[in-house]
DNA sequence: TTGTACGCGTTATCAT
DNA sequence: ATGATAACGCGTACAA
């Protein structure tokens, strides 16, 4: 029923378990304050600093801990600090598409929350919205990130009557009260068209009915805006979405068109090899500028211009703001959006046009 | 300080906060019980079903429960239950790579742990073997699993003494004591060199120094099982390591010493390409065999016979051997393989020698 | 600077 | 079939 009152073998040695649940009692701040001689809240005032320690108190208390191994029990703390230390992250529905940069957001995600001692709870987008109320109303976590949100959305007007604070990746229509972010496609939008403004005419293969059928907001965010910096720029853009089977052969009637001037936001790799097929050359034969990650951009043979969706950066701030929230009590709601740049690389042949303020 | 004793308002309406905790006091099995008139012990049997209970009184108490929109409290749950109905998971190392396997391991792994009431908690790699400290002695979870496993895994050796059951995906060299399971990748390998048996020369264009270095296990593994087939079948197997910025020189030149059976392990799209590249059509011209999953081996003109690593399919047995440990208490440690098979597609010429038992 | 004591919301053991 | 009540392990107001 007890641990030994003094020092038992080499701190953190001596288990001899095997894989079971229930080797020899779990150690509590109790055994801590035992093995100390303190009273247990001073263990608790040890490891919390919440209250002056005087120096030796604290070293007889944290030698305790060492030797016992000791770990605070997450429930016990949870239910009496009403923090978990737990974000939960709500993923997007149709991974395998972008699987490489959706695991750089959770890497960040997690790496971020490591860095204020808080874990990563893994919630499916098929959960909807009944996701988010289970972690939230079980007090699994002590907030959410929702990734992957469409314009009309079920989860943002929940997310209003929450009682963890919740951070939206994208932008649903309706976003009054909520926290959202994302990366500003429209930005990227007018600078990939600025890359292109020599041309009198632009093709966009963009998105296609995969992507648009589930609603994702920055489809439009982006189209609206490449749409008015080509016309303020005097060019013409055709809007064409690429459909998974078709691809190459859209492609092919784009450049048979007479198309001299690409903006390629999906199916990336296919359409600069549809390109390639047809004896044509970015950036020698014919402009062709990405929305891509820099990886992307440069696993041609042709180093490609592009803007970069950086997914690491838009995780990155996230989780300030979200921990900021955390902090310092939900502050005002709103949209953030995290800039974009152009890299210039060779795939584009004229130096273009500057661009306008 | 009291909740309605009589119904309030439509059942979960009502709320009117403002994304901020602590919007009208959270609702607690106590309050079920008021509003049901039961006692709060009831409230709890009717949710766990451990004890018989009433039909009349199990509606009473379950219409409480709806109208409150009750939710028991994961942490005081966790600490009277000493189960927190969570698993983890660790992370493998250097993602980037196969990120479209590892997402499907993950939906996997959380479908699975969601079917059983469970959630998923990420923990990277990084945190190494304080990690599994860390989430085991602060009972965190209920179990672990432990992916990318490599031959010296220090992870292997703690694990032994951890208060929670956990789970390996792979071998470490010392599996003593060790609930491991793997893609059957010594069988993959006999059925990749017997697909190519009828040649006299097989290259295998395999991991290179980037996997190798990392110690995964399940190189040697493979390598062991392909040399011994290719001795058994007489044919001579070529061990070729493709390096990341070599792969398509190290394909011709393969190519040009007369490459004629082909077994591709990595870099798999880009060993085809160069393949294109050289004027030479798998299936037509040349052998071509690889250790992928079916998407990527149905992804190029000519679909390839190829054994596919199947990740949900282990994930599927990892997770139910891993919630057959925790309900029956640790079993029996040891080695689990999941079978390897092959889907023969068109990048083979001849019909293989029939294989030997 | 430190100790005492209560409460967090469940589960589960006694009773009845 | 149901109701009291004692843990569970920690945080923290209140005392000293």
């Amino acid at each position: 029923m007890r641990i030994d009152d003094e020092v038992s073998g080499a701190g953190g040695r001596g288990a001899v378990a095997g894989n079971r649940g229930g080797t020899g009692r779990t150690v509590t701040s109790k055994d801590v304050a035992r093995v100390a001689g303190v009273s247990q809240s001073t263990v608790s005032y040890v490891m919390s600093g919440k209250r002056p320690i005087s120096a030796r108190t604290r070293r007889i208390v944290e030698d305790a801990i060492a030797q016992l191994t000791y770990h605070p029990n997450a429930g016990a703390r949870a239910l009496a600090s009403q923090r978990t230390q737990i974000v939960a992250v709500v993923m997007p529905f149709d991974v395998g598409l972008g699987a490489a940069g959706l695991m750089a957001f959770i890497e960040e995600i997690t790496l971020a929350a490591r860095a204020r001692d808080h874990d990563v709870l893994i919630v499916t987008a098929e959960e909807g919205v009944d996701g988010l109320r289970r972690v939230a109303g079980r007090a699994l976590c002590d907030a959410v990130v929702v990734m992957e949100v469409s314009t009309d959305d079920p989860r943002a007007a929940i997310a209003r009557d929450l009682r963890v604070p919740t951070l939206f990746i994208g932008f649903p229509d309706d976003a009054a009260g909520l926290h959202c972010i994302d990366f500003d496609f429209e930005d990227g939008a007018r600078l990939l068209v600025g890359e292109l403004a020599g041309a009198a005419r632009v093709s966009a293969l963009v998105w296609g009915p995969d992507t648009v059928d589930r609603g994702l907001n920055y489809v439009p965010r982006f189209r609206a805006a490449a749409q008015e910096a080509a016309a303020a720029a005097g060019v013409q853009l055709d809007w064409v979405p690429l459909e998974r089977d078709r691809v190459e052969e859209q492609v092919r009637t784009v450049l048979d068109g007479g198309g001299q001037a690409l903006l390629v936001t999906s199916f990336l790799s296919r359409v600069v090899h549809a390109v390639q097929e047809a004896g044509l050359r970015p950036g020698t034969d014919l402009d062709l500028v990405a929305l891509a990650t820099d990886a992307d951009a440069t696993g041609f043979t042709v180093p490609l211009t592009a803007v970069s969706t950086h997914p690491r950066d838009v995780s990155r701030q996230a989780m300030s703001w979200l921990f900021d929230l955390l902090e310092q009590g939900a502050g005002p709601a709103g949209v953030r959006r995290v800039p974009a740049f152009v890299t210039r690389r060779s795939s584009v042949r004229a130096s273009p046009t500057p661009r306008v303020p």
